[in-house]
RNA sequence: GGGCCGUUAGCUCAGUCGGUAGAGCAGUUCGCUUUUAACGAAUUGGUCCUGCGUUCGAGUCGCAGACGGCCCA
């Protein structure tokens, strides 16, 4: 017998039983839930096994189970039946204890660090938050066209300027994208704001996150896995994207402010379509290219260039960047956070910017949000965001080799 | 979107050169009653993913399609 709990044996013997239960046992069926009352007992190698003094059916079987020592191991079946991949292979429900486990392991971080948790709209009538193309859906009562959300980062903000200094949501994100191993259309997020936080602040935040929750999922703040081990005690390696670049092509980094430079060794490395995009467009293609899949260590990438981030706070040392880092771990992206623009003008003019864009074919640019640039002018404080990609991080800690072993149900295709 | 691979019994898988479709487990029947992957014996079970084609004959060869996996964009 199996419960969520584990398994153990029962010893069921005709004499021992009422009258006529023994001849309904003989009809039981492997994944039959039955009900065992007796007492517990070691057999002679030790084993603990329950005496039956009444047995029960609970709920009658009708369709074979799985064999149980392969178990379910077709891939399709598994993410289609989870059920059956959940009862007969127990590495896969151990997944998803632990994902319960991150879960909340999250949220009582936040609370205890008093954060309010907040939930916003999942549907959106102006696209914004993030770069990503939505799906849209449509409100008969209203008769108006809406967006699933693709980043709540926008409400969360409003809610800061309504006072509510440190808010956290984790919840959907809807992105009409491909599917991979990375990427599945709805993904769960983590989105926090602090008040009177900059950018610096928030890597500290999320390295002691990463140490408690670590430490508590998996019982120590070091992740083994077959080939590469991360150890979240110490600090992470911070590095801005410039010097990353350099450092990759092992060139002086004042060579990367040369357009014609960066021109010409993207295309060395056979990008496409670069001649028309911004010097700091350039500089972060060439980024993703060159360096990502490398950042296996967890590694704070910083000095975004400012036109591939229309919702962070330009840098006082130098307004080409912006306050912004993002953290890879295992050569993917983890946790992506800036210190927030809160001048209402400068947000203004990027969204401006950001309509351009979409205008001209840009289907990931984001729409002109004038009731959030009305927020910031009643007053948005100095403040500072992350998100984290929860699946990303539920896989780094489990081993999972692709972001459908860490959902219930992942996106498929309907047979027929 | 492109490339490669896969799809055969409820599950896990074989299937040779194109010549009557197989095993283990599950199920069924009988026997057995203290385990650690399922005790022993017998037995049932097929839209070989779909369609078209080649052939005397297709699970096997060809073409198209469906779904899935991995990689790339």
């Amino acid at each position: 017998m199996q419960d969520m709990k584990g398994q153990i044996q029962a010893y069921i013997r005709s004499n021992d039983i009422p009258e006529g239960q023994y001849d309904e046992f003989k009809t039981w069926d492997l994944g039959d839930i039955v009900g065992i009352k007796g007492v517990l007992f070691l057999t002679k190698t030790g084993e603990l096994t329950v005496h039956a003094h009444s047995i029960e059916m609970l709920t009658k079987s009708l369709r074979p189970l799985p064999e149980k020592h392969s178990g379910l191991v077709d891939t399709e079946q598994r993410y289609r039946k989870r059920y059956l991949d959940l009862i007969t292979n127990p590495d896969s429900l151990e997944i998803f204890k632990k994902r319960s486990q991150i879960i909340s392991s999250i949220r009582d971080f936040f609370i205890s660090h008093e954060y309010l948790e907040v939930e916003t709209p999942m549907m959106h009538s102006i696209l914004g938050g993030a770069a990503a193309k939505p799906f849209t859906t449509h409100h008969n009562a209203l008769d108006m066209d809406l967006y699933l959300r693709i980043a709540p980062e926008l409400y969360l903000k409003r809610l800061v300027v309504g006072g509510m200094e440190k808010v956290f949501e984790i919840n959907r994100n809807f992105r009409n994208e491909g599917l991979s191993t990375k990427h599945n259309p709805e993904f769960t997020m983590l989105e926090y704001y602090s008040a009177y936080a900059d950018f610096n602040d928030q890597m500290d935040f999320i390295e002691e996150l990463f140490k408690s929750i670590t430490e508590r999922v998996l019982g120590s703040s070091r992740v083994d896995k077959e080939d590469i081990s991360y150890d979240f005690s110490k600090p992470f390696e911070r590095i801005s994207l410039k010097d990353a670049v350099a450092k990759k092509l092992s060139v002086d980094p004042i060579s990367l402010d040369d357009r014609n430079f960066i021109l010409e060794t993207s295309k060395e490395y056979n990008l496409e379509n670069i001649e028309n995009l911004s010097d700091g467009k350039i500089l972060f293609e060439l980024f993703e290219e060159l360096v990502e899949d490398d950042l296996i260590n967890p590694t704070f990438i910083t000095g975004y260039p400012k036109d591939v981030s229309p919702l962070s706070r330009s840098s006082d040392d130098n307004p080409s960047v912006v306050d912004r880092f993002e953290l890879f771990i295992g050569g993917k992206e983890i946790a992506n956070g800036f210190s927030e623009l809160n001048d209402p003008d400068d947000q203004a003019e990027r969204f401006k910017e950001q309509v351009l864009q979409k205008s001209a074919g840009d289907e990931e640019a984001m729409e002109f949000d004038a009731d959030y640039v009305e927020a910031l002018e009643y007053g948005l404080p100095p403040c500072a965001g992350v998100g984290i990609g929860i699946d990303r991080l539920v896989m780094l800690l489990t081993g999972a080799q692709s972001i459908r072993d860490v959902l219930l149900f992942p996106q498929m295709k309907p047979k027929n």
